[in-house]
RNA sequence: GGGCGAUUAGCUCAGCGGUAGAGCGCCUGCCUUACAAGCAGGAUGUCCCUGGUUCGAACCCUGGAUCGCCCA
């Protein structure tokens, strides 16, 4: 293996400075990322052992479908998931995240039909055996891409547990789980309207329908009464649809029992047109009088609301069409045309023996096939189907204790609600890829046909079947097995479980991982699939599959579109991890999510392939870079060695706030993390990094770092106490950083500790918060510190100074404990603002060395003079100090309005009191100071 | 029809009772010895509207607008 320049740095011992000064100025992700995303996967480090000590923490990941390649959803979910395992893993657990894919029936199948169409020939015709041969040909070549392109995500799975839904022990999972739902009556077969897809040629789950609003047209037409004229001459009524082909398979038509225009109707015979078959008018509830005409035709066989109506009033179930929705037998002359084609030719019927009345444009919603993207046709059919309703009353009884707990809290309504109305699901599918039913008809007992009436055992084998079948009907019965294969989320279903060796429940992985601890995915399969986990995992282990649901949102285009493979939309991962990095994409992705559950947008420039987002996260991987860099040009073997010791009184002021801050941004992002609040501490660790210990801190030290010659032991003690405090924060940092960087932060923590390849960081343990360093005061004196210098650098800008010409300050202020702090930090704001001299006064001291036309800023009461006379602009101060009096004087209005307020007085807490009242008389004499300066001036 | 979410700086978004924030972009200086993928300084807001609660509202409550999503 090829080692990257810096650790091949580390691993020399000797001219270790200058040979580190070689180091590229940037970092450069592409080698480092695949380095060691081997590493990582060649030292098993991700590959637990139940028997391991620790506290077990497992996921398992959402399997994508083999069909699939990397999109940014993808991408999304890992970053959340492998922040939260890694994390999880620096806390000490046992952690495992297990992966896997998806066999998606409809998608492959669908992939395999349009291969066996250019080649000519139907998948009947090619025959069963001979498709799923070619099904996982097609699975072994290139099934596996996705796979591929989740390990370049740096994802920390445990490659050796990789799962298949189609997997022979999982495909025993899912024949157990069918047998025994089957035992307990929670699947049954029957004859039911169900989504017909025409597109694949199955029944698909109503989840697997969508709602789509298109222009179509109301039909007005007429059905005469049979008898003739009613007593008061009406001939007919007047029915209304929008899918008028129907009408051919009507039995009757419905009208309101209190709607009083038709109440005397109700009973009387109509002729149904074309067919000439009588059908009744009957009185419904469910009619509304308001809509149309107020009689609505009914086809129980080809609408779920006629269907429902059909049961109430026993009427027979006419099907118009087959299957491919070309209409049959029962359609009289239109047998043949196709379900649109026949709607033309009923409608031009229709008109020509006058019995349109009226055509009128009509928007309305048509449920659409998910896969099949053409119209769902309800359509009678014998399917087997779950019972829901007992798996979703036990998953409420468990929510009622958060089991699971949502995360957001919002979503477990939404869980709940879909769950307290539940409906069966149909779970077979006319599709050969995938889980076979596990049932078999004694087809011997219809007479050598199949039928919906032949009676069927279920087993987990073809033998059992068979003994099954003897048993009870026979030693000469011959079996057949069903030719359907299930729902692909029925396997799904059984994901957080299966995986883990059930239904051996002695299976290790099981006892030590299961139940899972929590699972990441997206609100939009909430109903698909963590419902339909949380069912299976109550009927099957009795608990919940996972103790925390995360749901996270989606990822949208730059004009927050959903990212779609129609629209073509999406913004291809691998191409932003091409250009700026995987940990800068995953840190980009985790960082903009604080919001949780909320869509994240991201920015994209299609022209370019650039987005800011993620290079601002590319930018800050290389700030870490140059950080690390740094630190490496500024120490040695010892400082690198042994953990250092801190005794406080060795510490400079600078030192001291450091590790105060380092201490609070380790407790806070421990808890960010450890609540799922990861975008939060994405921010506090970026905040920090940059800020505090970029910005400031190693400012602060350089001197330090690089102590004049001849200078004494306090100097090298000193040197010595910041390169250990350096290495400290740098290294904990890296730690704390990790989860959400880990490729860039294993090669910089490799960098610093010099430690080998095998020792990686990503098994280290998490800093602990060292509290004795926390420091609030100090890091209160730190901020007025930091306004003082940001008072002379202002200054300076102001005076167009340039960088290496070095002025006295002078800082005058009547506060003393303000004096004492500039005092203290005396030489790092020496070092911060190029001065060249530096005094603290007090205004009395300060009144005898005033030169007016020096250069002056205020900020709350330290004014800073910067006495430089002739090098200014004065007209440029003055506008300054103008701009300095007009905000305190704005300030000063405010509070004073504030504190005039009597009830403010008496009611707001005593400490928001008195800092109004600080605050005013620190405008104010920061007016006062203001005014008396421009006085001077003019 | 029912429900959910969003609306804050030019853009993307934090903040969720105590004087409005970040990143990007913009303006002005800087190749100041880790980093120009950088440093320093600066400008920028009827916090969607409307009432109300409160000493005090971007934040809580009423009503509404716009956009998006889910369910029927």
């Amino acid at each position: 293996m090829l080692l990257d320049p810096l650790v091949t740095q580390l691993s020399s011992s000797t001219g270790f400075s200058r040979e580190v000064d070689a180091l590229s100025k940037t970092y450069d992700p592409a080698g480092t990322e695949s380095r060691w995303q081997q590493a990582w996967e060649e030292s098993g480090a991700f590959h637990p052992d139940p028997q391991a000590s620790g506290e077990s923490f497992s996921i398992v990941i959402p399997p994508p479908n083999v069909t699939g390649s990397l999109h940014m959803g993808h991408a999304f979910n890992t970053a959340l998931i492998d922040t939260i395992v890694r994390f999880q893993r620096l806390q000490g657990k046992n952690v495992l995240c297990l992966p896997g894919t998806d066999h998606a029936s409809i998608a492959v199948q669908n992939i395999l039909e349009k291969q066996l169409k250019e080649e000519g020939i139907s998948r009947e015709q090619l025959g069963r055996e001979a498709f799923l041969k070619r099904a996982w040909q097609w699975k072994a070549e290139s099934g596996g891409k996705i796979v591929e392109q989740l390990r370049r995500l740096g994802y920390s799975v445990d490659w050796q547990r990789q799962r298949f839904t189609l997997d022979e022990q999982l495909s025993k999972a899912v024949a157990e789980a069918f047998l025994r739902l089957h035992e307990q009556g929670l699947i049954y077969r029957g004859e039911y309207l169900v989504n017909w897809c025409p597109a694949s040629g199955s029944a698909v789950s109503d989840l697997e329908v969508e709602m789509k609003e298109v222009d179509g047209y109301l039909w007005h037409f007429r059905y005469p009464f049979t008898q003739g004229p009613a007593l008061d001459g009406v001939t007919h009524l007047e029915v209304a649809t929008t899918r008028p082909e129907t009408m051919l398979g009507d039995v009757a038509v419905a009208v309101n029992p209190s709607d009083e225009r038709y109440a005397r109707l109700v009973g009387q015979k109509l002729t149904l047109p074309f067919i000439g078959r009588e059908i009744p008018v009957i009185a419904d509830e469910h009619v509304d009088q308001n809509f149309g005409t107020g009689c609505v035709k009914v086809t129980p066989a080809h609408d779920p609301n006629d269907f429902v109506i059909g049961q109430r009033h026993d009427l027979p179930q006419i099907t118009v069409m087959h299957k491919n929705g070309i209409m049959n037998k029962n359609a009289g002359r239109f047998e043949g045309l196709d379900r649109f084609e026949a709607r033309k030719a009923v409608v031009d019927s229709l008109e020509q023996e006058g019995l349109l009345t009226k055509v009128e444009p009509y928007r309305h919603s048509v449920p659409y096939s998910d896969r099949g993207k053409v119209p769902v046709e309800p359509l009678l059919s014998t399917q087997w189907f779950v019972r829901a309703e007992p798996m979703a009353a036990r998953c409420r009884e468990h929510l009622e204790k958060d089991e699971p707990n949502f995360v957001p809290e919002r979503w477990k309504k939404v869980y709940r609600d879909w769950l307290s109305d539940i409906r069966d699901w149909c779970i077979s599918r006319q599709l050969w890829w995938g889980h076979r039913i596990p049932a078999w008809f004694a087809v011997s007992e219809t007479g050598d046909q199949l039928t919906d009436a032949t009676p069927y055992v279920v087993a987990l084998t073809e033998d059992d079947a068979l003994v099954k079948a003897r048993k009870k009907f026979g030693e000469s019965v011959v079996i057949q097995q069903d030719g359907d294969v299930l729902d692909t989320w029925f396997s799904s279903g059984l994901w957080p479980f299966s995986t883990l060796g059930w239904p051996d429940e002695s299976n290790a992985d099981l006892v030590r991982w299961y139940p899972t601890s929590t699972l990441v995915t997206g609100f939009d399969i909430i109903f698909f699939w963590v419902a339909r986990m949380t069912m299976m995992a109550g009927a099957f282990t009795g608990r919940m599959p996972f103790a925390d649901v995360y749901i996270h949102g989606l990822v949208r285009d730059e004009q927050n579109r959903k990212m779609s493979k129609s629209v073509g939309n999406g913004i291809d991962p691998l191409l932003l991890i091409d250009r700026y990095g995987t940990d800068a994409l995953r840190f980009a992705l985790v960082r903009e999510v604080a919001g949780a559950g909320q869509d994240i947008r991201l920015d994209f420039d299609r022209k370019k392939g650039t987005s800011g987002t993620v290079e601002a996260s590319r930018n800050f991987a290389n700030k870490l870079w140059n950080a690390t860099r740094f630190a490496l040009m500024n120490l040695d073997r010892d400082a690198l060695l042994g953990s250092a010791n801190f005794n406080s009184s060795e510490l400079q002021l600078a030192d001291r706030w450091i590790l105060s801050r380092l201490a609070r941004v380790n407790a806070n992002s421990r808890a960010k993390y450890e609540k799922y609040a990861l975008g939060e501490a994405a921010k506090g660790l970026y905040e920090f990094a940059w800020n505090d210990f970029c910005d400031w801190y190693l400012e602060l030290i350089k001197a330090r770092l690089n102590p004049k010659k001849d200078v004494g032991d306090s100097a090298l003690l000193d040197q010595k106490k910041a390169r250990q405090v350096l290495i400290k924060v740098l290294s904990d940092l890296l730690v704390m950083l990790h989860p959400l960087m880990p490729h860039l932060t294993e090669e910089l923590w490799h960098g610093i500790t010099g430690l080998p390849e095998n020792t990686l960081l990503a098994l280290q343990p998490w800093p602990s918060v060292e509290e004795e360093h926390l420091d609030d005061g100090l890091e209160e004196s730190f901020d007025v510190l930091i306004e003082a210098i940001r008072v002379v650098r202002n200054l300076r800008a102001v005076a167009g100074l340039k960088p290496s010409q070095t002025v006295p300050v002078r800082f005058i202020t009547a506060r003393q404990e303000m004096a004492t702090i500039l005092n203290d930090f005396r030489g790092d704001i020496t070092t911060l603002t190029r001065a060249s001299d530096l005094e603290v006064l007090d205004p009395v001291q300060a009144a005898k060395l005033s030169s007016a036309k020096s250069l002056a800023g205020i900020s709350g009461e330290l004014q800073v003079i910067l006495p430089i006379e002739g090098l200014v602009d004065l007209d440029s101060l003055c506008a300054r100090l103008e701009k300095d009096i007009a905000k305190a004087e704005k300030e000063i209005r405010d509070l004073s309005k504030r504190l005039s307020n009597q009830n403010f007085i008496e009611k707001a807490p005593a400490a928001v009191v008195s800092e109004c009242r600080s605050n005013l008389s620190e405008a104010q004499s920061q007016a006062d100071l203001a005014r008396k300066r421009l006085i001077d001036l003019n």
